[in-house]
DNA sequence: ATTCTGATTCTCT
DNA sequence: GAGAATCAGAATT
């Protein structure tokens, strides 16, 4: 049992959870989203992520203040913030911080290293044939999470939802860059990646401007 | 290959 | 009422 509790695959414990979103974002990749829902088991490698880092950041839900939505990113941390996006997608986010400053990771992409077959049925008509997770709404229809699973604990092993330790990912192959989708805050590089990962996304700057040559 | 757009409803102003 | 931490398919900017 303490190889268990101790290397890769083991659930992570709240302490390892409990830092700037910014860290633990870079801390995330390489580890493992293991859904275990009626239907069965689904992994997910990480191999993309964003920090949100509440009070500091105009891109963050928390900018604005504690509402009912963004509650959960007040902490403790280790829970899963879900939220329901454009209409019709929700995304999934790992709260880190403490000390009542709110703050989250946004889980983007990944590979699946378990359940690609009811990953597949969860999600038929995403690209990558059920072997990866890309883009943030895919990767948390894959895992079969929704409104229903926000707040849960993801570092109580009794969880539907937990988080697993990983093998470490070596400095040189993580990457970083402006988060996707978001128009504020472009100079804060608070994405990071797995280099050369089949899984990230590809990058979509954000807001609704588009600049035109006339008009 | 890259760029654009419709889909669809919750949240906060 | 406007905008949103998106996706997939269609158009070709």
């Amino acid at each position: 049992m303490t190889e268990q509790s101790r290397g890769p695959g083991r659930v992570m414990t709240r302490d390892e959870l409990a830092v700037d979103p910014v860290d633990l974002a870079r801390r995330l990749l390489g580890c493992a989203l293991e859904s275990r829902l009626g239907d069965g088991v689904v992994r997910v490698r990480l191999a993309e992520v964003e920090a949100y880092r509440g009070l500091d950041d105009p891109a963050s839900h928390c900018y604005r203040g504690r509402t009912p939505r963004n509650d959960v990113m007040w902490g403790p941390a280790g829970h899963l913030y879900v939220y329901f996006v454009y209409g019709m997608h929700f995304c999934a986010n790992v709260v880190g911080l403490t000390d009542g400053q709110p703050g989250a990771v946004l889980v983007r992409a990944g590979e699946v290293v378990e359940g690609q077959d009811l990953a597949r049925r969860r999600r038929p008509t995403a690209r990558g044939n059920g072997a990866v997770a890309k883009g943030p709404a895919v990767l948390t229809s894959v895992l079969g999470l929704d409104r229903e699973h926000n707040g849960v604990d993801l570092t109580d092993p009794e969880s539907p939802v937990v988080l697993l330790a990983g093998e470490p990912v070596p400095a040189e192959s993580v990457r970083t860059g402006p988060r996707v989708g978001v128009a504020a805050a472009m100079d804060v590089p608070w994405r990071f990646w797995i280099d050369g990962s089949p899984a990230v996304s590809t990058y979509r700057r954000g807001g609704r401007v588009r600049a035109r040559a006339n008009g």
